[in-house]
DNA sequence: TGATCCAAGGAATAGGTTTTCCTTATCCCC
DNA sequence: GGGGATAAGGAAAACCTATTCCTTGGATCA
């Protein structure tokens, strides 16, 4: 019942307790039949280190916590896959809290990771909007992932919504596109807004400007219906929309069949999120920016870890997103 | 920058460690005023336990373990959402392990945190199905959620899928609906069967049968627009279909539109899974059955707690499905 | 006045591991 | 043969807290 402890190694191998402890770290001068002997028992017996004991020691305990304040929604569960893939093979484990974006429950959340030594901690959120930092306290690193301390410098790690602007843009051009329209999500949010200049200022270098302008509303597939339906009518020519969700792309490829425009025939379509079952779903199935936000994960443990090794970052950082083809973009009219 | 210990409180307060101890945790005979001014100190320096030591001498961590096997996808996530919740109030902390469905690395998360000392394991899945039995160790309690062991008699939650098919039956019978289908995905899927039994014993009851049969297929919106054609040209009359997720329902709703089908006018749908952003983002909204993971969640931590505290749990429990009425289901032709 | 009792708080132990320092024995060389 | 170097491994401290047992001093009582 009890879990073997090294004091029954070092008992059944005949050493003491220390000795056991060099042979299974080798560590010190022992014997190589004595390492062996301890190695074999250890083996025999099932005996695995207790890891609170090495941490108290240690004085840190290769746990990180990772705090996200959207319930772990679609956006912050790559970005912790991504930290976990990182962190999981050094053998660092990871401490879940979702706050529910309650302040309360946040900071009572930063307190028992504090106690409990953690290593450093990752914060986590839905959108990239400056949030509160969050204080662990002295020696405890924070890292932002997909979001960003206000009022401090980092570190953060965030999207590129800017680039994903331009490379829909550009891809789109490439296809011979000339009148594209914009439709997305709330102006308030700051990624909405990053993404719509990216894709404006590729659009100015080609010397255009988005057909019918910027359209902000919201994230859900009827404001794409409706704002599709507005735009046909008001600009009839528009030859390809970028939307600024794959859930805005599905509302606005309703429209258009509905419109009887061929999709990519007479209306290029590109989405945003690259969210499998949305994307796939669509008909045609939707070529579709995505974010990476697994690499964002990565990229902010690896930030995290080596902060914890003493070589803290600074700033925010952009991971690059990626355009991922299919068919509602293929080569259009004029291509 | 090095936290503050119980003897650094000990000390400004002109106290043994034992005292202070004491005073904090209302044990042993002090005076009101000893405790009152460790009290002042602790909370002056801002000293909180380390919960290493704390763990270490109690011989219980107050940590669990989850375990997922499909990355927290669409499943696991509300399944931990509720375990979360259930276990974060009582001062229990949650280490996250993706195992990404390799054996292999399954087995090195469980020594990982058998080494950690968890006081239990929670193992979730993306389907019902049993599954090889984990294994963490003498006095380590295992729940599973979502999943169940092959093998042995649980503990296990899951969702009751054949209650859910039931509801949904009951729900177009009760709309005036008589020649229901039913689309659903594979057959090698245990709840997929589960749901079309529990669907067929409704219809039984009232001398009914699933109106072209069950048709097992995929769980893409594809196979729900491939079936739903299909199905229209065998069976013209159907005036219902019950889907077995809400991706398969949105194809199907489009075959149905494009065939010129009112919904729910002609043809009322059900689909299953409540997965908001397909379900709302349909048009109409889609009536869906909810599996209510949270609570299967909650649950298996309850067990889990219970297990802890020396009361095991044995068995599969099945929480209750919940019909969400949308639009899609809206009583039909003859109600 | 001496024996009891109680209040208040100190000392020590336990929990499991790692590391530093120390001991013992052997060997080599002068 | 004695001194020093080296090999091998033991003893103990350290990490931090909670608890058990013990001590001290004063008050109470006969």
């Amino acid at each position: 019942m009890r879990r073997v402890t090294i004091r029954d190694v070092a008992a059944e191998a005949g050493v003491s307790i220390g000795t056991a402890s060099k042979a299974l770290n080798g560590q010190g001068k022992l014997r190589a039949e004595t390492r062996e002997r301890v190695a074999e028992v250890a083996e025999r017996l099932g005996f695995a280190p207790n890891t609170l004991a090495q941490a108290l020691l240690a004085g840190r305990s290769f746990t990180v916590g990772l705090i996200t304040t959207d319930s772990f929604g679609r956006f912050s569960i790559p970005v912790m896959l991504g930290v976990e893939d990182a962190l999981g093979t050094g053998q660092v484990s990871v401490f879940m809290c979702d706050t529910r974006d309650d302040p309360e429950r946040e900071r009572r959340y930063v307190e028992t990771l504090a106690a409990r030594r953690v290593d450093g901690l990752i914060v986590s959120g839905r959108r990239i909007e400056p949030r509160p930092p969050v204080v662990a306290g002295p020696g405890i690193p924070v890292v932002y992932a997909m979001t960003q301390p206000v009022g401090e410098d980092g570190p953060a790690v965030v999207p590129d919504d800017e680039g994903g602007g331009r490379v829909a843009a550009e891809h789109l051009l490439h296809g011979g596109r000339r009148r594209i329209g914009h439709i997305t999500g709330p102006e308030r949010f700051l990624g909405a807004r990053m993404r719509a200049a990216g894709f404006g200022a590729t659009l100015a270098q080609a010397g255009l400007r988005a057909h019918g302008g910027v359209r902000f509303g919201e994230w859900s597939e009827r404001w794409g219906r409706e704002a599709a339906a507005r735009l046909l009518a008001e600009e009839p020519g528009t030859d390809a929309i970028f939307c600024g969700s794959d859930q805005i792309a599905r509302g606005v490829a309703d429209t258009l069949r509905a419109a009887g425009r061929a999709i990519p025939g007479d209306v290029a379509l590109v989405g945003f999120d690259n969210w499998e079952p949305m994307a796939l779903g669509a008909q045609p199935p939707l070529t579709s920016v995505d974010m990476c936000l697994e690499e964002v994960g990565r990229v902010a443990a690896g930030l995290l870890l080596a902060a914890i090794a003493g070589e803290p970052a600074r700033g925010t950082r952009r991971v690059p997103c990626r355009l991922v083809t299919r068919q509602s973009s293929r080569p259009g009219p004029t291509g």
